[in-house]
DNA sequence: TTGAAAGCGTTACCAG
DNA sequence: CTGGTAACGCTTTCAA
């Protein structure tokens, strides 16, 4: 590997000059042409480690998932890397994929691989695990999706409660009684968030509440595959299912179709993520739209102030859901 | 930040014996204990920049993915990710959706942020130009999914052409003579193997091949729906179709049971990737099954090697498909 | 505009 | 087992 001073040498200049150059300093037009040349034929890198040393940052921003597969992260990451590559910042994602071990493990290499930023949706850890592997890490860290419940730092959440009342008012609107819910892990923020808007819709409409019509398992296509065999074999079955999350809509329809169970007919679905996929539905399925791109946008905004230097209180932002169609 | 030196104060020892007691060396019983008690007190953390410097490595791998939310790539990366946290290696994950210019970019930052490995599923990159990025990068580079034509390296591919030809006879044995066929962009090789397969069985069943029976656009649900919908269209529609992406598959799926076509009596459908959602329907829809696991530890392994000082000719692992059910 | 020199925080070597 | 010292490659400062 060439060093900078190789590339000093051949250019005949200061290996400080060539620092100058790489950096946009003012070079005198044929030292900089013989640079470039020098810089060309040997091939020279700069070397990240060296430059980090002195800096103490990287241009990277880390993003750590608890499933990378998932459409809405999926936007939400595309539109994130959008703006932070415009800043000259880039993603690094690691996922974790449910499991406790692993997020807490990706959480610490994070903190410790040298991004100047980290972009986090916690699943299992609380919040003493938290303050105690961030304390003192030096950079700062955007919650999006979910929270920790006590832990203060900027965030990016939607309003939860709020658009799943709305979601279920409309079944219920709609002369449902019986409607279930199909959630993730119950322990997660968010999805205790949902089930508060859940039960505020059944309680202001006066309806009951059945536990045999909440379920709660993981954010997959089985757990919405198993609910719907399990809501079938009910003696008073659902009119309506709300389910939280994209996988589990899909797991649920799959299952619902294959036992020639008509949507919307016998069993109305309002789903969750992916307009453009159950837009395409016929007819469309009614869908909680979270504003995936502005989760992305603003959780890059938020960290791109921090990295700037603000310093002011933790900031939350709570963005509106749509409800489509 | 605390420094080690500053540990090396504390704990009264010097800061080469912090070193080593951090690596993992010999350190006197009481004075491992002081450093430990000195390490947590000024909650001091190794610097990767200074680390690295010296070491001129993380342990840290590069993942270059078209679209981190295909289940394919999410189990690819899944078992990688395993096989690498044995070795203390951790993935970093990037993906370009499908974009040229980000994944030019990606590339090159992927090569630079200083990781001490890569692994590339490439989509729109020539060799020239993946040659003159990576020539002299320093880190080994493993090829998964996809190959960039006339690039030597480690690479990771399945039986494709086979498959795919199994595929399709299997359908010819059922008696179908008008078989469509969905796959993702035409320009990447996988696309190409697989259409390859798709040729050939129909020419050794003596059936002649359909323009209007292939369709080729991204590996995405609206690709598989829209194909649907202009299969539909055509005065003879064909009575199966293969689809050789998973969101392609639930894209047709979606559109065919829309239009009240019924699968596999009027449609039969033949899919690729997610045996685990495909196996619940119902009947079970027949799908080429990748090792994707195998796909993700094998890179991993290769990549291994080459991080283990391996320096022999590139090697190509063809990984076979299963067919399921 | 340029260059010499002093770090940045860590590790490796070698002498003690 | 320990510690002083010299790198690692780059940036920054300051004087020229």
């Amino acid at each position: 590997m060439a060093t900078i001073k190789d590339v000093a040498k051949m250019a005949g200049v200061a290996p400080s000059t060539i620092s100058k150059y790489i950096n946009g300093g003012n070079v005198r037009a044929e030292n900089a042409e013989a640079i470039r040349r020098a810089i060309a034929a040997l091939d020279y890198h700069v070397d990240p480690f060296a430059r980090g040393l002195k800096a103490q940052r990287n241009r990277s921003v880390g993003v750590l998932l608890p499933d990378m597969t998932a459409p809405f992260y999926g936007n939400v990451v595309m539109a994130m890397s959008r703006v932070l590559r415009e800043r000259d910042y880039h993603c690094l994602i690691s996922s974790y994929g449910a499991n406790h071990g692993v997020e807490r493990d990706n959480l610490k290499f994070m903190l410790t691989c040298g991004i100047d930023g980290l972009v986090y949706a916690p699943e299992d850890l609380s919040s003493e695990e938290f303050q105690e592997l961030t304390a003192n890490c030096g950079i700062p860290i955007v919650q999006i999706d979910r929270m920790i419940q006590g832990v203060e730092i900027d965030t990016v959440l939607v309003d939860n409660a709020e658009v799943v009342y709305r979601a279920v008012n409309s079944l219920i609107q709609k002369g449902h009684k019986r409607i279930a819910i199909i959630t993730g892990p119950k322990s997660v923020y968010t999805a205790k968030e949902r089930m508060v808007g859940y039960f505020r819709a059944l309680a202001d409409a006066g309806i009951y509440y059945h536990d045999d019509l909440v379920f709660s398992g993981q954010n997959d296509f089985a757990t919405g595959y198993r609910s719907c065999q399990a809501l079938l074999k009910l003696k008073e079955r659902p009119t309506a299912v709300f389910t939280t999350n994209y996988d589990i809509t899909i797991g649920f329809i799959t299952a619902a179709r294959e036992r020639g169970i008509h949507i919307p007919e016998e069993v109305d679905v309002f789903g969750f993520d992916s307009v453009e996929t159950c837009s395409m539905m016929k007819p469309p399925l009614p869908v909680v739209q979270q504003p995936d791109h502005l989760i992305g946008m603003t959780a890059a905004q938020l960290l791109l102030d921090r990295l700037d230097g603000f310093d002011g209180e933790p900031r939350i932002a709570r963005l509106t859901c749509k409800i489509t169609p």
